[in-house]
RNA sequence: GUCGGAAUGGCGGAAUUGGUAGACGCGCUAGGUUGAGGGCCUAGUGAGGGUUUAACCUCAUGGGGGUUCAAGUCCCCCUUCCGACACCA
């Protein structure tokens, strides 16, 4: 017998050779006018896009693994997989490479992409390549142009004056993960606040359906929970302070109406607009002013910390509580925040503990209008944040318990015209202008005589301009190219400027699934027929870092472009994944650690198909799981073993077909190959255990070992022949080597095996006996006992004998098929 | 602080519905093959006790209570770790 080597460095590349050339995974569009009935169903396969930078890691290892496993799956039992890929390729860090360095971001872009391509082949991920693209090609960001078009024309992208975060000494507008400590990331000095007109995207009129809507999508329950806190619906009613010295009215959002006889004083955040106005010619002017300084310029998480002590001013102003008439101060505090309700709150110390700690702090009054146990056993049980009996209050509400209270009281407060029910929200709309380079252009020019015209759709796209100097300067590096930002109105033809800021790269991956359903459309965005057949995705799959954010945006892009009747799917992704990441060491993996375990040296050296099942047998993939070389070389010694023994099966030439009726070792081995066949397919379909898979073809493997001498050429043969094809989800080109060898066929093009039910019922089980819940025998008993027979079997079991003996028995449970349970007393 | 998630051998993990705890892999031990090493093959491997070998017994899923014939799994309390949010009125 000839020395059969596992080589992985002659197996890998002779299969990608073939997907390659044979364009294994591309899929066709369905085509308009043909009948789709009686072809299978379809299955959109996603893991989120990549952003290229440097080469691949680990965790895109991980995430491409996963769901190639997904796919593969998919299409051998009977459906039609779409799973494409794309890059993400606009966006800071090759920016920031740029001012480094010079090069055009567009240079350093091209060239991560192509090595990610590179190691993706690399890893035999099965990939319909026709459908790639970037998102910072001009032939996909026309349409991600198109989109801003839409969206301003319906009045869901709109401009505002917003606060950003400004670097003085950079002179540019920071993203709010480029603050660290309330400091540039890149120069290390003191963010500022700074007002800007800034483009937004009206994402808040969505928050009801939003938050709806994950009602009917299948995601890990704790995602749905990041997104409904972030959504942040609160009930409440929404309360009109009248500040009768100036004339204005304040309405306030708050949650407890019920506590309103409670309110002894009111507070402004330092960035509400009136709050200089209000305090001219009090006297407190300058006090104010410095106050609401400092306030700006401190950064949000010192202001933020939760155990800061309360500071504010007072603004000299008094307001009217509706409900009692009584005049209360109004203070400046920055423990109010501009951006929730109102930017103004009305303050009960009596039962809110941010409003309490201010109270004690400047001495206001601090008045309980709850009825409430005193846990704590302070002098006044204050603040009490719990439920009770009104008390304080007016003589109407008094003693009505604070629920039914509050809703008396907003009714009441609806009736004066002082108020009336509301819902607030933390969600707030997306701020999507970066004064950034390496970005989408927003294709709006500013006109004179005209004010802003969005660029008209068959004059996109607004092609992002070279420029020779990427740092940032105050403005877009955009402002620069004067050639282009110099336009003429596509109006009135007069002279007009450019929009100088880029789009977040949120925008560019909120629709890119959508784009791959027809990607190569030069007509439109999409074709809406072609849509329809592949949308929604059914299954995508990432990192929980993104929990919130890019999940959020694309699930607005979708109900947005719904309600314009682009699409007809109201949630982009019906199933979500999350997978967990791997760590070294116990810890994240990073340059600075020098722990980082790199996917192209494990290919180079163990070969993909190692990588890929070991990354997949380490534990479950929505765990957090620590690399370790030894697993690794396990798993590859498995690996090796299973195409051993394929290759010298091959060598001995074909056997005849398995006979009808296996017996002894020969049964054995087939049985295990059955179960190996209901295990994996059970672990797959619908759940994501590929380690329990991969140990179930382990398992297999062992048998196959194990009866190597005993089971005849025909069961060895087709167990050996199930182990690859049950293998290849994990680790397709050994195993569709090991296929191909047995068989000469191609085992992505085999359907998926089925389990004989025959094989997997066995004629007897082996009974567990218990006496007292304590295993004390096991007996070999018919498949098909009664339970009778069952409880005699046990009682006469040896070893219960002896446990019975000696005591009454006072109670058998008999579980068929499982054991008995002898009670005795 | 609030909301999630988790804790099982020396290690990663398995146990899908309350029904044999520890599948599979790593590591380790012994033996075989080999000039040696590696590789490969075979057997063993939760802890403690027990016998000549067996049998067998006790304990064991972070800790404590409970429900049940039966709990890693369900309920209550506690500890530790991880993650998200964090003055959201």
């Amino acid at each position: 017998m000839p020395d059969h080597r596992y080589d992985p460095n002659d197996i890998e590349p002779r299969w990608q050779r073939v997907w390659a050339d044979e364009r294994t995974w591309e899929v066709a569009n369905p085509v308009a006018g043909q009948s789709q009935a009686g072809e299978e169903p379809k299955s959109y396969v996603l893991e989120m896009l990549p952003y290229p930078s440097g080469e691949p890691h680990i965790g895109h290892l991980k995430v491409y693994s996963v769901g190639d496993a997904v796919a593969h799956f998919h299409r051998r039992t009977g459906r039609r997989v779409l799973h494409p890929m794309g890059y993400d390729a606009f966006g800071l860090p090759a920016e920031n490479h740029a001012i480094k360095t010079g090069q055009h971001p567009r240079a350093s872009t091209d060239a991560a992409i192509a090595e990610f391509q590179r190691q993706f082949r690399n890893w035999g991920i099965s990939i319909d390549w026709s459908r790639e693209f970037a998102t910072c090609d001009p032939a996909y960001y026309r349409w991600t142009q198109w989109i801003f078009n839409e969206l301003y024309r319906n009045g869901l992208a709109y401009r505002k004056e917003a606060a950003v975060k400004w670097c003085p000494n950079d002179q540019t507008v920071l993203a709010n993960e480029q603050v660290i400590d309330g400091r540039c990331e890149r120069c290390g000095f003191e963010v500022e606040a700074k007002q800007l007109e800034q483009w937004m995207f009206r994402i808040t009129d969505y928050a009801d359906r939003l938050l709806d809507d994950l009602d009917t999508i299948e995601w890990p329950e704790h995602v749905k929970t990041m997104q409904r806190n972030w959504i942040g619906r609160s009930e409440g009613a929404e309360v009109v302070f009248r500040c009768e010295e100036l004339g204005i009215d304040y309405p306030v959002f708050t949650t407890r109406p019920d506590t309103l006889f409670g309110a002894t004083f009111f507070v402004m955040a330092p960035e509400h607009p009136d709050v200089e106005r209000l305090t001219a010619g009090t006297g407190n002017e300058d006090a104010v002013r410095d106050y609401v300084n400092h306030a700006l310029n401190e950064s949000n998480e010192l202001r933020g910390a939760a155990d800061k002590t309360k500071t504010g001013v007072f603004l000299g102003r008094h307001v009217v509580n509706p409900v009692n008439g009584e005049a209360i101060p109004m203070y400046v505090a920055d423990y109010v925040l501009m951006e929730y309700g109102t930017g103004a709150i009305m303050a009960v110390p009596g039962h809110d503990e941010r409003d309490h700690a201010f109270a004690r702090a400047f001495g206001l009054p601090i008045r309980r209008v709850i009825e409430g146990e005193n846990p704590d056993g302070d002098a006044d049980g204050l603040p009490y944040a719990g439920d009770g009996a009104l008390v304080n209050s007016a003589r109407e509400f008094d003693g009505l318990p604070n629920r039914e209270a509050l809703e008396a009281i907003v009714a009441w407060l609806d009736r004066e015209g002082k108020g009336h029910a509301s819902v607030n929200y933390r969600l707030r709309d997306w701020l999507l202008s970066r004064q950034r380079y390496w970005g989408c252009p927003i294709p709006v020019v500013h006109c004179g005589a005209c004010g802003i015209v969005p660029v008209p759709d068959d004059q996109l796209p607004v092609v992002l301009p070279d420029v020779s100097d990427y740092a940032p300067k105050g403005r877009s590096p955009l402002a620069a190219a004067e050639d282009w930002v110099n336009t003429t109105c596509p109006t009135c033809g007069g002279p007009a400027l450019r929009e100088t800021d880029t789009m977040d790269t949120f925008v560019d991956s909120s629709w890119y699934f959508l784009r791959y359903c027809d990607a190569r459309n030069d007509q439109a965005a999409w074709d809406p027929a072609i849509l329809h057949a592949w949308m929604p995705v059914d299954q995508y799959i990432g990192g929980v870092e993104h929990a919130i954010l890019h999940l959020m945006y694309a699930r607005f892009f979708c109900k947005a472009l719904s309600d314009l009747g682009h699409i007809d799917v109201q949630e982009p992704f019906a199933r979500l994944f999350t997978q967990g990441m791997i760590t070294k060491d116990g810890a994240k993996m990073s340059k600075s650690r020098g722990n980082v375990v790199s996917p192209r040296e494990i290919v180079e050296r163990y070969g993909a198909d190692t990588a890929r099942a070991y990354i997949l047998f380490i534990g479950p993939p929505d765990q957090d799981a620590d690399w370790s070389d030894e697993g690794l070389e396990g798993v590859q010694r498995f690996l090796s073993r299973l195409w051993r023994l394929s290759a010298e099966a091959a060598e001995r030439g074909a056997p005849g077909p398995l006979a009808g009726d296996p017996a002894g070792p020969d049964l054995d081995l087939v049985r295990k190959a059955h179960w190996a066949i209901e295990k994996v397919t059970g672990d797959l379909t619908g759940r994501f255990a590929f380690n329990t898979a991969i140990a179930a073809v382990m398992e297999l493997t062992n048998e196959i070992s194990r009866l190597r001498d005993d089971a005849g050429a025909a069961a060895r043969r087709f167990a050996l022949e199930t182990a690859n094809s049950l293998l290849f989800p994990f680790a397709p080109h050994v195993a569709a080597d090991g296929y191909h060898l047995l068989t000469g066929e191609r085992v992505w093009e085999e359907p998926w095996p089925v389990a004989d039910q025959a094989y997997l019922a066995r004629d007897t089980y082996e009974l567990v006996c218990q006496v007292n819940g304590k295993v004390r025998d096991r007996v070999e008993v018919a498949a098909d006992a009664s339970g009778d027979a069952l409880e005699a079997a046990a009682l006469a079991a040896p070893n219960v004998v002896a446990h019975v003996d000696g005591h009454e028995v006072v109670k058998v449970v008999v579980v068929p098929g499982k054991l008995v349970n002898v009670v005795v007393r």
